[in-house]
DNA sequence: CGGCCATGCGTACGATCGTACACAACGGCT
DNA sequence: AGCCGTTGTGTACGATCGTACGCATGGCCG
């Protein structure tokens, strides 16, 4: 009566987890707390140990959906180019969407790469994440190119989530080309 | 008398500091408190809040001083190179050390980017490294490849925290090569 | 229509946290 | 030599955390 059930709620484990990557993108993987995620999903705080068997699993789960999120827009996009031309182009949109668009992105993709440089765990996401990444690219580049584009890449979305300096569209548009053109031999 | 007594000890704050460095590197900014940072720099807990306001501080502190040293070491090598070969080949061999040595550096570097996605003050920290970074390389570089370079640093280091693949030199080589080319104009 | 069992929730516990604050210990000054 | 102010420390408090667990609940089967 005055408590609303929600005995029948399938999709209560997914609204958890976007609920995690709010409260994540809010106030860091190390302010989210079961009790946090679960007043942002709206659950009881009993739901967090019954869906997961711990605030790793929440996490895992998370940033497993994040990632597999923007790689496949990566993909998607990198699927449209068919000339070399194009593929740089593509690149470039994406880079220049990366930067542009929220910093809630920037800032969860920060979070992620922090776990994994510390824990196993979280490193299969981002292998993951890349290798998807690297498949799209490797198509229209080679495998070198590939390492450096996406290392291009990174560094300036950490630029961007740094706010470092506004970003220019034709500026990386330069760095796309100069890192896709090989250097001349040297003499 | 079974109390040691360490009424003199002016290096007090700076083993507090260090041992912060230390205690993030192993369990994360996340995993930090006072009383890990007290037991690992073996003073008593009352010693954080006597030198420090807070924990805030303890941070600020302790990454603005890292941040310190690794800008040093890399202007310090970018000063020995005089010709624009030179200049690579220092950009290339800085690249190297970051990659092949102590993974400490490479996660607390991961560290504090993630709280400068998130917090101006912490941003302030990383904006000076930077800027020290950025003077070193414009003295042989245009500012717009001062940037490329930057972003392809970081994004290295970022691959090698991650763990992504072993590092080759000459790829690294390569990539510096290709960024301080200019492209060709497009036709 | 009524009892049962899987499903889901409220609550309580122990641990850990940051911080404040009363007090111990010492060096210098008279 | 003895007092006093500065310097440093031990402890206690309130808040928050993750997690376990007993119990309410409602759909389903007989």
């Amino acid at each position: 009566m005055a408590v609303t059930q929600r005995r029948f709620d399938p999709e209560r484990r997914d609204r958890i987890i976007a609920a995690a990557l709010d409260v994540i993108a809010e106030a860091g993987v190390a302010g989210a707390s079961h009790r946090k995620i679960a007043a942002r999903a709206d659950v009881p705080l009993g739901s967090m140990t019954y869906h997961f068997t711990g605030m790793e699993e929440v996490l895992r789960e998370a940033f497993t959906r994040f990632a597999a999120t923007i790689a496949v827009r990566f993909e998607a996009r990198m699927a449209r180019a068919t000339t070399f031309e194009e593929a740089r182009a593509a690149v470039v949109d994406l880079i220049h969407e990366d930067l542009t668009g929220s910093a809630r992105e920037l800032v969860l993709t920060q979070e992620l790469y922090t776990l994994a440089a510390r824990e196993p765990l979280y490193r299969e996401i981002t292998h993951a994440w890349m290798k998807q990444s690297r498949d799209a690219l490797v198509r229209h580049f080679d495998p070198a190119t590939c390492r450096m584009l996406d290392a291009l890449i990174e560094g300036l979305s950490l630029h961007a989530a740094l706010d470092i300096e506004e970003h220019h569209r034709t500026a990386t548009a330069e760095a796309v080309a100069r890192i896709t053109t090989p250097a001349a031999p040297r003499h």
